[in-house]
Formats: C-alpha cells, structure tokens, sequence
DNA sequence: CATGTTATGTTATTTTATAACATTGCAAAG
DNA sequence: CTTTGCAATGTTATAAAATAACATAACATG
C-alpha cells in the first residue's frame, strides 16, 4: 500500500478513494476476487456499487501494476510487489484458491521464445498461470 | 481431423455428430471462435444451438486435447498438433485476432518453475499465453 | 467565470457460462 | 425381449462477467 501509494505520488496518479478501497479490499484478501466480490465488498463501505464502479476501479490498478487481472479465473489480485512489478506469472492453488506472484521476464519459456522468433512473432506480453497445489495443500487431498 | 478420429477410435471416445460438427467449424477458421459464435455456426447447420449444446461439445473437445481455451480470450481454437499435443502454449496477435500454438513443456519457464520448486507448490498445468503481432501484422501498424 | 479534463454515478445491455431437469438412444444384465 | 443403467442431448432458465452509453460532479487552468 506504501508502495503504491509512493508510486502515485511519483507518477501524478491519482489514488482515490474508490480505487484506493478495491486496493485495501484485495490486499485484506490475498486471494483472487470476482469483480462481483469486489462490489459487494464495496457495497458494504456505503460505496455506490454498480459493475462500471469496481471496473474502472480495477483497469486503473490493473493499468499502473498494482492489481493483476488472472485470466484463467476472471479474478483479480493485488500485486505482490508494487515497487517493481515486472511482467508477472501466477501460481494458483486449486485447492485453496491462494495464489503467489513470480517474476518471470518476458519469454521466460525458451521454448515459447524460440518459436516466436522462428515464425517472426513479436512478442509484447505474456500471461503465464500456473495451476496446481500450493506447499499447504499438498498431501491434504 | 483424422488424428482426431484416430484417437477417440483407440481410446473408445464417441466423436459425436454435434462434436464433429464443433471441431470442423474450429479447424475451418483457425482463429479463436467465442462459444456464441460458434453456435451461431451450429445453428446454420440444424443443430439445437442452446448454449450448453456448445459448452458441452467444448468441455469434450478441450478435455481430450482437440481443442484448446485460450483464457485470456475467452475463446476457442482447435489443436494444432492434435496427434500429440503437450502442454501448449500460444502466441495470440492483437492485430488480426490469429493464434499460433507452440508446445511448450510444463514449466518450460525456469523462472516460474524455480519459484514453484522454492515454495513447495506442484505445478499440474500451466496456461502461457504471448500477446503480440505476428510476422503479417508486424510493421501494417 | 468559462472551459477542459478526469473521475463518478447510473441505467441498460451484451457476452460468457452454468444449473437443473427432461428426454433419447443404446448396450449389457437379467 | 425387456428393463436397467449410462452417456449424450434437448430445453428452460439463470448466473456471472463485462461493457456501452450517457449524465453529473469536482477541480484545475486560462
């Protein structure tokens, strides 16, 4: 939060207090939220709560790198490392839902940059989720 | 499509009319079709065309590996590579919406796969997904 | 104060996906 | 053969995720 706070500061972004609340809501959970979990989680602030509100909340964190939207769960989480959150990749626990934030620079996979370069594909961005069970959930199933 | 009859052959799984039809109209655009329209398509063919007609024709497809989800467009694609396919990965064009897929080995990032192995967490799947422009998009903009 | 810009509020709708239950077709057991 | 069970399909309804479109507010700057 101090971070992203700092980073605003910085960039002339301004925090405001819808955006900052999703922050809060999503750091107080570290786990992925629904954008319809989000709202209602708003609502309960007395913030005003159509779909439009917690989006727009969402592309700005999601936009300057403190939340990330998780493609494969339509579900959003805070950044782990707001400082210096650089092209990330997820490990979601399909057990418990929780998931933990890496780094991994763009074409992390050799492999997948490999053939991108063979058939002059220019890579801009890459999602890479991983899905399996988290050091806490293994063996508990 | 004959790898395809070939598998469900050996390994006893009904390639059904609806689920042909399905794959056929995935392999004759080989572009990302949303499940709606490829419904639409369904429909042009006489098939009910309610949407879990679709979703259960793509639940079959993608859980035997003829086609894939790419997640981050809430969207279809046959399998490239249907014979063999392994972990695939895929390099989407923003510009003209097509979609390579490459194989890519489960954590064929080291990166992520380090960070995995370093906090106990056993990768089952991973989803990598490259956004960029392909070689024909490449300089059009 | 007029003006432009950025953020919100609000209504409605679109797009994506699934729940729940009825029906059909077919193969194996009695 | 018939009935029992299963896999697939049909159908209705609804949930869940996301956006379009337009109105209002808040505020800095000329």
């Amino acid at each position: 939060m101090a971070a992203t706070e700092a980073t605003c500061a910085e960039q002339g972004l301004q925090l405001t207090a819808t955006r900052r609340r999703v922050l809060e809501i999503l750091l107080e959970e570290h786990r992925p939220l629904g954008a319809y979990a989000i709202l209602e989680r708003l609502r309960e602030f007395g913030h005003s709560s159509q779909p439009p509100v917690a989006y727009r909340a969402l592309d700005f964190l999601t936009a300057h790198g403190f939340a990330h939207k998780i493609a494969s769960l339509n579900a959003y989480v805070a950044c782990a490392n707001p400082a210096g959150c650089e092209r990330p990749a997820f490990l979601i626990c399909t057990d418990c839902d929780r998931v933990a934030e890496t780094a991994a620079a763009i074409s992390a996979a050799p492999v997948v940059a490999d053939a991108a370069r063979s058939i002059g594909f220019a890579i801009k961005q890459e999602v890479v989720e991983a899905q399996g069970q988290c050091s806490s959930c293994v063996g508990h199933s």
